[in-house]
DNA sequence: TAAAGCATGAAGTCTTGT
DNA sequence: ACAAGACTTCATGCTTTA
């Protein structure tokens, strides 16, 4: 770190003009007008859309709130001694005075601090205040590095701190495609908590636009390709999505990024909790487990699943040694077992997840997919594109006690029925349920279930979304008096990592059908927002 | 004809080493 | 800071089998 710090500056900033556009536009406006893949025009709910809501930011509420960064940055202040931290009673403050000072403890002026708050409106963030005070500090930068100009120690650091934000902010729009703020997967991966975490308490305030009725519930995998998530959120009314990874809910991974408008205090999971280990979800395997494999979760459970050949090809690898593998040994299985999910059930014996098994970790009561006309590989493909029900219902429990008579549930991409499964562990009537979903079999699995279970409401199917046009969307909500909840997770199929062939982002053939989603619920909040 | 079997990397992010 | 390596991923398409 250290060498010429000024020399380093000088050379390292790239003085383009990026920066200064940010900061004529600000606030930074979300996109306007929408178009489809096909390039039409897609209608928004009335202003929707265009009043581009202050972007906001789920805020921890604690008393050293925010991101790494300002963390960091308080460590750097303390660090030098130039900044003394004076304990102050910060109680009696306002919030725009607290504001202030923490502005002010970071090397701000307080002039500068208050223009930049009057420009960010009363609801920004620390973060989008300091975004905004780097982005105009940007553009007159230069004025700072003429040689000739002495610098104050503040400047200095000032500058120290404007190129470190630099260079995150390079770093960020590398891993963007286009301008728009970037959308970073949090790390724990827990969204607005889960189960056992409770030591932080999340708030948040939703924009204007995505408030309900109805509620809506939107899921789609985490790990998408560049874009996807901002062009996501940016036609669902610019709510924050809540990435979270299923992990802390059973014994397997599931990143997967979720867009609601719920609330998301008291929440509660379903009960039992299910084992969170893999030995203790399939204790039989334990007995054959290396000490040498340290898994204690399974990978995201997919479509696929590892072939006989393969834990052939292992058991033959494992079979030359008697007693523990060399190291090169090692790490080949442990790779084929952490790509395929592969279970110890014998000495040197590896195996897939048998459906059952994959029904259990997903939270589906047993035999959900089994039967009735259905293949175990359809069985596999369904099952792998599920929700994973411990983590929805979790998301989902607000729902209990503001319907205590049941609800009408829009159910888009229904699959195998995790929405529904999900209510109903929760204890949440369904009253009726329109499910669209284009397999069959998936249907039918839905459908014996709704039976099996013996629902005392109405389940209607449609295939495709296609079919809820305007007319057809009115004259269910007629009907049924509203629905209180839209939910769905579009296929994933351009999206997911694994597919090697056509992933294609958000306008891939079966991705694209995120649009239907957004359609569909535009159009239930736009009728019943005029029968109010 | 339906179902099962099987080979097919890239694109990210995160971690580690220099 | 930077590069290189490690790690993970709601799958598709072709071939074989029942």
């Amino acid at each position: 770190m250290g060498g010429n710090a000024s020399g380093e500056e000088s050379d390292n900033i790239d003085w383009d003009t990026e920066d200064e556009l940010e900061i004529q536009n600000f606030p930074l406006s979300s996109c306007s007008t929408l178009t489809n893949p096909g390039g039409e025009a897609i209608v928004c709910a009335g202003e929707a859309l265009e009043n581009s809501p202050p972007q906001q930011k789920p805020v921890i509420d604690s008393d050293h709130s925010s991101s790494d960064y300002y963390e960091n940055f308080l460590d750097e202040i303390s660090d030098s001694d130039s900044w003394s931290e004076d304990e102050e009673n910060t109680e009696s403050l306002s919030d725009k005075e607290k504001t202030l000072l923490s502005l002010a403890k970071m090397g701000y002026t307080v002039e500068e601090a208050s223009i930049a708050m009057d420009r960010c409106g009363p609801d920004a963030s620390i973060d989008e205040i300091t975004d905004f005070l780097c982005a105009a500090q940007m553009a007159k930068a230069a004025d700072y590095l003429l040689p000739d100009d002495e610098p104050k120690p503040k400047r200095k650091f000032f500058e120290r701190e404007l190129w470190k934000r630099k260079k995150q902010r390079r770093y960020e729009k590398r891993m963007m495609s286009e301008d728009s703020e970037t959308i970073r997967l949090p790390k724990p991966m827990i969204g607005f908590g889960v189960p056992m975490e409770s030591s932080q308490t999340f708030h948040r305030t939703l924009p204007e636009a995505a408030m309900g009725p109805p509620y809506f519930y939107y899921e789609n995998v985490a790990l998408a390709p560049k874009g996807v998530w901002d062009t996501i959120k940016r036609f669902l009314y610019d709510v924050e999505p809540e990435f979270v990874d299923s992990k802390y809910f059973c014994a397997a991974a599931r990143k997967r990024g979720y867009v609601h408008n719920l609330p998301i205090d008291n929440r509660f999971p379903l009960l039992p909790l299910p084992p969170l280990t893999i030995h203790e979800a399939l204790p039989l395997t334990r007995k054959w487990w290396p000490s040498w494999d340290t898994r204690t979760k399974l990978n995201c459970l997919q479509t696929c699943i590892g072939s006989a050949k393969l834990t052939d090809r292992i058991r033959k690898a494992l079979e030359d040694w008697d007693g523990e593998p060399p190291l090169r040994v090692q790490k080949y299985v442990l790779d084929e077992c952490r790509k395929w999910n592969l279970v110890w059930v014998g000495r040197n014996k590896l195996a897939p997840l048998e459906a059952d098994e994959v029904e259990m970790l997903l939270g589906f009561p047993r035999n959900h997919t089994r039967g009735g006309g259905i293949s175990r590989t359809d069985r596999y493909k369904s099952l792998g594109n599920s929700f994973q029900i411990d983590t929805v219902a979790y998301h989902l429990s607000v729902l209990k006690d503001l319907y205590p008579g049941g609800i009408n549930l829009l159910s888009l991409f229904s699959g195998i029925g995790g929405a529904e499964v999900s209510l109903h562990r929760l204890g949440i009537p369904l009253k009726t349920v329109v499910s669209v979903e284009i397999s069959e079999v998936n249907r039918n699995i839905v459908r014996g279930w709704w039976e099996q279970t013996n629902q005392k409401g109405n389940l209607i199917d449609f295939t495709d979304v296609q079919q809820l046009d305007g007319d057809r969307i009115e004259q269910l909500i007629h009907s049924v008096g509203g629905f209180d909840l839209v939910i769905g997770g579009s296929p994933c199929n351009n999206l997911a990592g694994s597919n090697r062939h056509h992933r294609d982002g958000l306008e891939g053939k079966e991705s694209a059908l995120f649009y239907d989603y957004f359609r569909i619920l535009d159009l239930v909040k736009c009728i019943m927002g005029r029968q109010q």
